[in-house]
DNA sequence: TCTGGGGTCCTAGGACCC
DNA sequence: TCTGGGGTCCTAGGACCC
């Protein structure tokens, strides 16, 4: 251990399958019994699983069509997100009352800097308990907790001891926790990466950790430093506070269709409808981009994507619309579509101000701070269809044609 | 009548300029 | 009469995360 800086407690706060128990708090009927939380369409996967439902082999990101063969006695339930963004609202400002250095990481998850704040308690453990009950109290909802010197230790803490757990992992013991560690358990080693360790002959993060930095490095490239030091257990990132979060790089909606569509004029509708949300999401944050994607998805699950780059920095619907349709001109469909996505990428933010009331920015900021920690699930898509006049995202009116300043009438 | 939606970062290759 | 070479910008795809 260096004796330089001074150690870090981290914590990673992480709740108990987030949605399900949201959902079970608010029906009682729905408590102790299997449910998944689902977002609307046929095509839909599971957004989060109650405990009840997982020794059905029930997990997160499963569609729900395979959920429900494994339990046809599953309730399932409609992701209702707006009650989550203020259930999570509400564990932030609990956390915050311990520490100013809290990230929010997703709607479900928090790293805190609690190294400032342990003169004010008897100890980390201390912090946890009280952290812990406060959210009981509040909102009637467990979480886990992981105390480590970094976050990528206090991530892998919090999740040693699900549901309600708590797991401190002191320097003393890093080197023996890691050594029997399989791989594919850390933050950031996923089925890939996990499968050409294994062809290495690499399973355990002691394994890992035992072969030279520069080996992994001309394997991996960055990559491969990276996995050098997880293995040992290093990691020097800083808990970035909601104020300091940097600004979003990329800004993009996508849908899968209820059916596939195969004409480009069908297409095209979609399209119009996803650069309109991105339009008003980017304006609503301040920010402009010069970079159009477009994202097709075949019935066949072949994903591929567009792009094209202007030179100046553009910022509304119709205009991310016009650059989507050229690029969508220049593809040859060679099968059926099942997703189309529109996104902005080489953003800059501040060059055009959209004035907001001080009530309405205070929103705002809370809705990109949200935003930008990559909430899970897509809720805001959600959102953004609630906004839509109280439909779902996902819903077009048939007999509209795109063309000018109608559009807001036709979709709301 | 399988397989969502929102992001981030990295890489490799090509065009183009000096 | 041999195929430099660095830098920037752009594209497309892949891997990872929640």
């Amino acid at each position: 251990m260096s004796r330089g800086a001074r150690e870090r407690v981290i914590m990673h706060v992480d709740m108990d399958a987030f949605f399900a128990s949201v959902e079970q708090r608010v029906n009682p009927s729905l408590r102790g019994r299997p449910i998944v939380v689902c977002g609307g369409g046929k095509r839909t996967v599971v957004a989060a699983a109650s405990y009840e439902a997982r020794p059905y082999g029930i997990r997160s990101g499963m569609s729900l069509y395979e959920a429900l063969k494994k339990c046809p006695d599953l309730l399932v339930v409609q992701a209702e997100i707006p009650t989550y963004v203020d259930a999570s609202v509400r564990v932030l400002k609990i956390l915050q009352e311990f520490t100013p250095e809290v990230e929010v990481y997703s709607i479900d998850e928090a790293f805190l800097d609690v190294t400032g704040s342990l003169v004010l308690f008897r100890g980390v453990q201390e912090i946890a308990r009280v952290i812990k009950e406060q959210i009981k109290r509040e909102l009637g909802l467990t979480c886990s907790i992981g105390v480590a010197p970094n976050k990528l230790l206090a991530k892998l803490a919090s999740g040693m001891n699900k549901p309600n757990g708590l797991r401190i992992i002191r320097q003393e013991e890093i080197s023996s926790l890691l050594m029997d560690l399989p791989v594919e358990e850390m933050w950031g080693i996923g089925p890939r990466l996990a499968t050409y360790l294994h062809e290495m002959g690499i399973t355990t993060c002691g394994q890992l950790g035992n072969i030279p930095c520069g080996i992994l490095a001309r394997r991996f490239g960055l990559i491969g430093t990276m996995l050098y030091h997880m293995a040992k257990g290093i990691d020097e990132s800083s808990v970035t506070p909601l104020g300091a979060a940097p600004d979003a790089r990329s800004m993009g909606h996508s849908m899968t269709l209820d059916q596939d569509i195969c004409g480009k004029e069908e297409i095209a509708r979609y399209v119009l409808l996803l650069a309109e949300m991105v339009g008003r999401r980017l304006r609503s944050g301040g920010y402009a981009g010069r970079t159009v994607v477009l994202t097709l998805r075949y019935s066949d699950f072949c994903t591929f994507s567009r792009r094209m780059t202007v030179k100046r920095y553009i910022t509304t619907g119709p205009q991310i619309y016009e650059m989507a349709m050229r690029i969508l001109d220049g593809i040859r469909l060679r099968d059926a579509v099942r997703l189309v996505g529109v996104s902005l990428a080489n953003m800059v933010k501040g060059r055009v101000q959209i004035p907001l009331f001080e009530g309405e920015r205070k929103g705002e900021e809370l809705v990109l701070a949200m935003d930008r920690v990559n909430d899970r699930y897509g809720e805001f898509t959600l959102t953004w269809g609630l906004l839509l006049g109280g439909r779902k995202g996902r819903v077009v009116p048939p007999s509209w044609r795109p063309r000018g300043g109608d559009f807001m009438d036709a979709i709301s």
